[in-house]
DNA sequence: CTGAAAGCGCTTACAG
DNA sequence: CTGAAAGCGCTTACAG
């Protein structure tokens, strides 16, 4: 392999000399730096970014934990940062936790001895032990998707988003509503959204019926199997609407629904959350919520940019959001 | 930030043991070893591994080469891609050319630079340029979905699938099928497929209207634009069936034609190819055909991985595909 | 079983 | 405008 002494050697000029060019920090004749770029030229000389990352402490290379890559969500945050960071030269080092928690924390460790210069966790769950890890790394960090006390965040406005969508039926006439959620251990997903849908409920004097509560675990699968429990436990009585939190479940909901012949909406009417190209191209077209994720990695990869030059305070963004009436509704 | 120096001097030995400790490289006596391991413990010492990757010249890092990064099959390769060396704790570089040829080229360079152990790239098109740059990286390289000259290739079996769907809609009764495809810069998606098609029609005998044959650009729309084109363009004469290249153009054929009131696959039957998610809910459930993407991934990392350890001649791999039928057809 | 020394390929004060 | 030297944090023959 060549490196910059056999460059250095071959223009004649010190080591150095070269780096300075190389870089465009500081002088060097124009005499001088046209030899060297022609040699560099005609070597392919290709400078070595992991002795440099060892000399300068900054490798150009953004650290991303996401929970699962294979997922529309996580593709489009991921694009939406590469989009920011690639402008400026950066490149991604991609790690997926698989929804283990463990490895949230066993990567930020990673990441940070292959010397990255910041991090943006998808985040999925807050505890302890994961908090304290990313203090302990003092590098900027991002959490995108979860509020992380003591960390820079970008979140969804899940609870607003799950009132306006609980609104949203109502207006339609709905007042039986039900609704599939997940587990609390995600508290944006599992408990805001869930506490969107509960309080509108109350505040308009509409009847929860714990019947027609489920909790899915995001897959389609898991959808298809909550409205089954919701249909038959019902007994007869079944909610009028249905109000899925991801629409990954949703439309496993609506499969359940056509399987038994019911009509949406109709008979039942279904609202999801997640935009996803699939609930456009449902039938009938699925009614949910852009979340603007693509948007969101850019905001988090811009954020991150930023506090690269210098640090700041953490500080806490609430992206925007908007309801897409479909047909499903 | 502690480094092997400072764990030396706290456990009082060299940093010659320390890394012998750390690596488990050669004897060290257990009362040193357990002495070591403590101070690591308590400082959180994370060894730098840029300083290693100096020296050893190796990264523990594979680069990834994407067309596209928020895509579903991108995502399902580079989820298979990472099953694979997460186990060998690999990490992925990732990279997305946005389908700009001259950055797969850069971007190889740029993974050279950071001392990638090797590279997977997504190929979508072959240029001589292209060859030749890996040809100088010298590095341990798999191309994904394009046969590339010289370099060792994961391909899907593009011509056959497109032979087989062909032969599946004629076996339906169809005889007037149209074509929706994409350009030839893709050579496995432009070329093969279309050969595919094209020689199957003629080995029975079957009319191909020039009318009926459309080129779209992979997106939804282009789908939606192709089958308008058939539509208005046959003047009466409509084919009964159209194979569409791409799950999600065929997605866009079908909305049009549901726009314009055609039963499917009644009135016009219609089939894609990838297995989308997508695909399975929309009405009527698209016949399509499954390449296994997340399995292909996996065969490259799993290649990739063997390479790294003794470097092998080029050898060609085609993927196996699946069939399936569903409602659309 | 352990350590001193060299070296991986860069950058950056410092001196001239 | 240019160069010699030190040093980033590791590993690895080599010697003992």
């Amino acid at each position: 392999m060549t490196t910059i002494n056999d460059i250095a050697k071959m223009a004649n000029v010190s080591r150095t000399t070269v780096s300075r060019v190389l870089n465009n920090s500081g002088y060097a004749s124009d005499e001088v730096r046209k030899r060297i770029m022609q040699i560099v030229e005609e070597t392919g000389y290709i400078p070595s970014l992991s002795a440099k990352s060892l000399r300068t402490k900054k490798s150009g290379v953004i650290g991303v934990i996401l929970p699962k890559i294979s997922t529309e969500t996580a593709s489009r945050v991921v694009g939406g940062i590469n989009e920011i960071v690639a402008k400026e030269n950066f490149q991604i080092l991609l790690t997926d936790t698989e929804l283990d928690k463990e490895k949230e924390i066993e990567y930020i460790r990673l990441l940070q001895s292959r010397h990255v210069d910041g991090i943006i966790l998808l985040a999925t769950n807050i505890n302890d032990q994961l908090i304290s890890t990313i203090q302990d790394a003092d590098l900027p960090f991002i959490s995108l998707g979860q509020d992380l006390p003591g960390v820079t965040s970008i979140v969804y406005d899940d609870y607003h988003a799950a009132v306006d969508m609980t609104n949203m039926l109502m207006s339609k006439g709905h007042k039986k509503i039900g609704f599939i959620g997940v587990g609390e251990e995600d508290p944006s997903v599992g408990i805001l959204r869930k506490n969107g849908y509960l309080d509108t409920m109350k505040k308009n004097n509409l009847l929860v019926n714990d019947l027609w509560i489920q909790r899915g675990d995001f897959s389609i699968d898991s959808g298809y199997e909550c409205m089954k429990r919701i249909v038959r436990g019902g007994e007869g009585e079944l909610p009028t609407a249905v109000f899925v939190v991801t629409d990954r479940m949703a439309i496993g909901a609506m499969e359940y629904l056509h399987e038994q012949g019911y009509q949406i909406p109709q008979d039942i009417a279904v609202a999801g959350i997640g935009a996803s190209t699939m609930s456009r191209y449902v039938t009938p077209a699925l009614t949910t919520i852009d979340y603007f994720n693509k948007e969101a990695g850019q905001k988090a990869a811009k954020l991150l940019l930023e506090r690269l030059k210098q640090s700041k305070e953490k500080e806490k963004f609430i992206q925007t959001y908007r309801l897409i009436k479909r047909d499903s509704v």
